[in-house]
DNA sequence: GCCAACGTTGGC
DNA sequence: GCCAACGTTGGC
């Protein structure tokens, strides 16, 4: 059974604009340096999860719409790459730290789900995405997952 | 751009 | 292994 996600991004560097735009609509999802975000990357994250793309740190924060996973964890190149910002010393070929994955674009929704829509709702205030501020990779329940697809797809 | 929250680092 | 200092995230 395939799980939920979300992934956060700041549409100024990446947005779910460029995912549609990438060759094949296939993007690498790289420079995630967050121990929990890692682990759930490398243990639970697998092909044909579904993800929700998160718009941070812009005008319209919220959740603008679905990609889907197509490739499970392997070692973040970026990590090696002394040129990088992610760049980590501490990181090695045989035992890298940091793992990414790929994603293809699904699809946009008609309207995005606002951050502030998403704190008014009694069922979906204790997300993760609420409770726990800082994690650009983090589990989705199905009953939330659902009921947010449903308020993309509802007109205003 | 401010600043609160919180993850990470490093001295002890 | 505690915890203060520091750095970063991210909403506003």
């Amino acid at each position: 059974m395939s799980r939920y996600w979300l992934l956060k991004t700041e549409p100024d560097t990446f947005s779910i604009d460029d995912l549609a735009a990438a060759p094949q609509k296939i993007e690498s999802w790289d420079g995630i340096r967050n121990y929990q975000s890692r682990n759930f990357i490398r243990d639970d994250l697998q092909v044909c999860d579904e993800c929700f793309i998160y718009h941070s740190q812009c005008k319209q924060v919220g959740i603008v719409g679905v990609a889907t996973v197509v490739k499970g964890a392997y070692p973040d190149p970026s990590q090696f790459q002394t040129n990088s910002r992610y760049f980590d010393i501490k990181a090695s070929k045989n035992n890298p730290r940091w793992f990414c994955f790929d994603v293809k674009f699904k699809e946009k929704f008609p309207h995005p789900v606002l951050l502030q829509t998403i704190k008014q709702h009694p069922l979906l205030d204790t997300m993760t995405l609420i409770k726990q501020g800082r994690l650009s990779v983090q589990a989705v329940k199905p009953e939330e997952w659902q009921i947010i697809e449903h308020m993309a797809k509802e007109p205003f």
